[in-house]
DNA sequence: CCATTGTTTGAATCCGATCTCAAAGAAGTA
DNA sequence: TACTTCTTTGAGATCGGATTCAAACAATGG
């Protein structure tokens, strides 16, 4: 009854590792140049294991994509929680939401990643989802910042939130990119003197 | 001496054609599914044609960057060009710069092609002159309304122009990407929201 | 019409990557 | 230890697409 069977299941620490191994070769490589043998590779296995584990690339893929996302927002939760006062946790947002340069891991594998979107519904809920959070987390800086007054808000706080978030999706995209007239410097500047219009906060 | 060859060389008519045809196949399976049969059939020739003129498929997908972003900014500058008033002249300017839904052809072309540029720098310059144009046509309009008087400025123009493009290039990749929370309609709301905010123009 | 050069094609070939599979290995149980 | 099940591997088999190439074809100059 209670028998277990032979070999432990450790599959998710292995599948973990794929994961991992994974999300480093398209940070290097691109989707567009994802090998099974270089996912093998940098997890230090056989391709056969990588099929084993994950028969269908595709859901490798969305594994990796999660897992970004949610580290993602861990860290910029971490950074808002760090900062103390409504202007500074803003702005930790902000500097969290930006590529630090084209070579940035992070927003380079989550940009790459959202490049299925359009094709792969899976993809495409993620990357709302990543939205929607993103959102959230500018929208509850934002009202605490106005209930406690160091913000004055004359638009309501659901769009500004979405503004900031397609602001720093869009520079960030160019940054990525290699646009040289747009580096993080630049776009967190533009980024919070729009914050400052619309808050009313100066020291922004 | 003034001799002409054996045959006219009217390559130009056939690359226009084939970078025609890869433009309409990249936007149906995407970069990653371009074949180079599925071009051939696209432009009604054999896949040794487009080799022939195309030996290095890169060249030929730089060639249709270089199309869509021409024909991208012509379409813009028009739609600025049949507005009367500083005011419509922004609004046409928003219209035109977001994709009329996820399946918008042109700007569906326009981001999978600026995929590249993180890998390629041809890619990266064009999609940096891209953004340095979409620019100048913000900042062209704004320029003007506020000479007029129909805008009042409180930030430099500069600023405002990069943050529209920057804003319209992060919604466009949610909308392209599926987003159900950001529709057309919605995206150019909050767009023209900001410009209204920093032109202190109500009407529009 | 002949010669010359440009163009097109499709079949043969090559190449790289995925997938299949049988056999070996490892970890636990009885 | 014997047995069972899970796991790993690597060697082909297989697949799809790129590339080569020789031969056919077209247009023009002489």
């Amino acid at each position: 009854m209670g028998n277990k069977p032979g070999r432990p299941k450790n599959q998710t620490a292995r599948r973990e590792a794929l994961v991992d191994a994974a999300g480093r070769a398209i940070a290097e490589r691109g989707l567009e140049g994802l090998r099974i043998k270089d996912i093998a590779a940098e997890a230090g296995m056989s391709a056969g294991s990588v099929l084993y584990y994950y028969p269908e690339m595709g859901e490798l893929v969305l594994e990796v994509h999660r897992g970004a996302v949610e580290r993602y927002l861990a860290a910029r939760q971490g950074a808002v929680d760090g900062a103390t006062g409504a202007a500074a946790r803003l702005r930790a947002l902000v500097g969290s939401g930006l590529p630090g340069g084209s070579g940035d891991a992070v927003h380079g594998l989550l940009f790459e990643l959202h490049r299925r979107a359009d094709r792969s519904s899976g993809h495409a809920t993620l990357m709302a989802s990543l939205f929607a959070r993103e959102v959230a987390l500018y929208a509850t800086v934002l009202e605490v910042g106005a209930a406690v007054g160091e913000f004055t808000l004359t638009e309501p706080v659901a769009d500004v939130a979405r503004n900031l978030v397609a602001l720093e999706d869009g520079y960030g995209l160019h940054i990525v990119s290699r646009n040289a007239e747009l580096t993080p410097d630049v776009a967190r500047r533009l980024l919070l003197g729009y914050a400052r219009t619309v808050t009313g906060c100066p020291v922004l």
